[in-house]
DNA sequence: AAGTGGACCTGCTAGC
DNA sequence: TGCTAGCAGGTCCACT
């Protein structure tokens, strides 16, 4: 479900609001993609600080107590709640506080809760390492973009995809900002030409700020912390509507599988 | 090093 | 109505 948009979305939903809370209880699920790595009842009475995001993750900082890295898969969403209703068959991490009951919800449990002793440390700083800019950093350009694509010969999109050069563009999102550059996303990575790759950069940005804007994209059930569903979904150009005309040119929208992922684009806008 | 395919798990929908 | 195949917003890992 949620890229960078609705990571960032859910996180301004509750950060505000979780930050000084202390910690009352937590209560574990079925398993998630990894053990939480840390005994619960160590972290009772601590206090949350400043939730961080990073790529697609969350932080939760506990203070002194190191923190919470959190992440929703393909299917997980979080919700800050008032009250405190039993849990359901999908819910598989609580976090009580004193201000609010943190849930999240994941039914196909890609989604993870990993404790580390702080930012730096394992397991979390492997999981984070590996990770590209950020699109909003003033340090993602054009130049940036074409240096890390030289040398690769897969297509522009799994490039994109991958994360390791810009985060937070995930298969919704590759595929809006490849049409907004006009790229065809068949493309091997290495032949983007340099004023292109200007574009592509300056599209992923584009992209993932309306996505944001837009309160992100609800597909099916991506909800923010307090329940609000986001509407970007409403302006996809090509994600999601093979066989219906491009907005822009009319030309039937195309599906090919690329990496085992869908990828959508107009063949007549997008170009090699 | 970079690329590929499989794995994780559940739910929904289209089609027969 | 009921079953099945195919699809889904992510990303790690083993292998070539």
């Amino acid at each position: 479900m949620p890229e960078l948009p609705e990571v960032e979305v859910t996180r301004r939903s509750f950060a505000a609001a979780i930050q000084g809370a202390r910690v009352t209880g937590l209560r574990l699920g079925k398993p998630l993609r990894w053990p939480i790595g840390v005994d619960p009842e160590t972290l009772l009475g601590s206090r949350v600080g400043s939730v961080q995001r990073r790529g697609k993750y969350l932080w939760l900082p506990l203070e002194g107590r190191g923190g919470l890295l959190l992440h929703l898969g393909m299917s997980g969403s979080l919700a800050f709640l008032d009250a405190t209703p039993a849990p359901g068959a999908h819910d598989h991490f609580d976090l009580h506080t004193d201000r609010g009951l943190l849930r999240l919800t994941d039914p196909r449990r890609f989604g993870a809760v990993v404790w580390a002793s702080a930012l730096e440390a394992e397991p979390v700083a492997t999981l984070l390492g590996g990770l590209g800019l950020e699109p909003f950093d003033e340090r993602f350009d054009g130049l940036h973009l074409h240096a890390a694509l030289s040398g690769r010969r897969v297509a522009i999109k799994q490039a994109l995809l991958a994360g390791d050069i810009v985060v937070g563009a995930g298969n919704i999102y590759a595929c809006e900002a490849l049409f907004m550059a006009g790229i065809d996303p068949r493309l091997p990575a290495a032949r983007l030409s340099r004023p292109r790759a200007d574009k592509l950069a300056t599209a992923v940005r584009t992209v993932l700020g309306q996505a944001l804007e837009a309160g992100g994209t609800t597909l099916r059930d991506f909800r923010d912390a307090h329940g609000v569903a986001g509407s970007f979904q409403m302006q996809a150009q090509v994600y999601g509507r093979e066989g219906e005309s491009c907005r822009r040119c009319g030309t039937a929208i195309r599906r090919i599988v690329q990496g085992q992922r869908s990828t959508f684009f107009c063949p007549s806008c997008q170009k090699r």
